[in-house]
DNA sequence: GCATTATTTTGACCATGTTCAAAAAACGTT
DNA sequence: AACGTTTTTTGAACATGGTCAAAATAATGC
């Protein structure tokens, strides 16, 4: 049985490609799939188990071999977005250096791949309060993918000449400002998120403006003083 | 049967006392004891409806008639837990009008609180992710709780003459303040989470001083221009 | 006190989540 | 192709989450 892929998603079709490895994998994807598909159509809560490994044509358990739990597609979900923008990054990095045009991609590819899917990202924040959860946004489970984030970030500004600490310091603030962004953009109801996407861009411009000052020596205590707080807290 | 109320905890004793008004309201208090003894022993993952209900003695059916699930809870819960800091604060502010001496009550009563149950706390951040569920805690649902602990901010710096912007901008962002270290506060691996009562003494004092600055006429357009992204971006 | 009404409690019920051991299929080796 | 091994699939089993109508109890008005 072939899967309808035609749901309009950006993200749909990059379940399709990549010629189909192990008999498993081909499995996986397709029940990834169809668990994205219901979940569009009839929200997280309301789809089960079972509605998933039925559309699939495999039986519950089989579901259960591939992912522990619902929770579990959600972050296969998140990883494919993150793929994604990845590459879309890797592609306009390649193409210019300059830096507000990286920036912007940075932020907003994440946006624009979840548009349509805010109430699937949503879950993602679900295990943010309970730090020993794998899933948890902020824990270690997570830790690996959040790496990934930072350094594409870290990429954004690799071509800057910046003092060593905002180096370290911008690709970790930069996440942040993803994630507290993310949060917002799942609350935005004006449309198309555009209140969202606006604070966004006056974010990007007060940080290239930061940016520019940074490199004046006048700003180093300053830099000094929030960097040794941020490590005091651990936060980077 | 008696509850067992030795638990140590700091909202435990909140339970009791009360004389109890209606049979319902008892039975209700009595089920939200059982549970949260229950919650601290195994963790709350681990506690069961019919666990439950099993210790406070009734059956299942009759937790679910007093609380719609697990989470609603939680949800009494940080109730008790907000209900709590509010009468310490009043004490405190009926006290003193030192700027320092309110925030810091106002800051620090919360974790105080809640240090032997940041596992449950945890779980009030569930729903973040998700605007319509009733218990997001930034959602529709809990708008109540998030005035009441705004109004205490509020209350905390009633004493003070501050220009009107400033007035109501500092109790949103302190309570933004309060939200972030809590999270915090249940990552924090340090011995009784020294680090987080640290970065929010900082973050404490450089609001002081910011307070302090803010009198001067010189940092007007600033504080208009942030008010403005914020309000645009509905946050206040 | 008795009848009426609202609240509380109950046990039975079903769907869903989750686990498991065993069957089946796919794979690699000789 | 026959063999053993690993991966995948299956169906059955059980616990938990959650609902419901009806019984029991408490509250209220007469």
């Amino acid at each position: 049985m072939v899967t309808a892929l035609a749901t309009g998603s950006a993200t749909a079709a990059l379940l399709a490609e990549a010629p189909a490895t192990s008999k498993g994998e081909q499995t996986r994807r397709h029940i990834l799939a169809c668990a994205l598909e219901l979940f569009r159509e009839q929200g997280f809560e309301a789809t089960t188990m079972q509605d998933i490994a039925a559309r699939a044509d495999v039986v519950k358990s089989a579901a259960y071999y591939y992912f522990p739990g619902k929770e579990a597609i959600i972050q296969a979900y998140y990883e494919v977005v993150q793929a994604e923008q990845e590459r879309i990054c890797a592609e306009v990095f390649a193409e210019t250096k300059d830096l507000r045009r990286r920036m912007k991609v940075a932020m907003d590819t994440k946006f624009d791949l979840a548009k349509d899917d805010r109430r699937l990202l949503g879950v993602v924040f679900r295990y943010t309060g309970e730090p020993e959860h794998p899933l948890s946004c902020l824990g270690r489970g997570t830790a690996e993918i959040r790496r990934r984030s930072t350094a594409m970030f870290r990429e954004a500004i690799a071509e800057e000449r910046l003092p060593k600490d905002l180096e370290e310091l911008l690709p970790v603030a930069l996440w942040s400002l993803q994630m507290g962004l993310l949060v917002m953009f799942l609350y935005d109801e004006s449309a198309g998120q555009r209140r969202t996407r606006r604070l966004s861009d006056g974010a990007l411009e007060l940080t290239l403006k930061l940016v520019g000052l940074a490199k004046l020596p006048v700003l180093r205590p300053v830099r000094t003083k929030v960097l040794g707080l941020l490590r005091e807290a651990e936060l980077v």
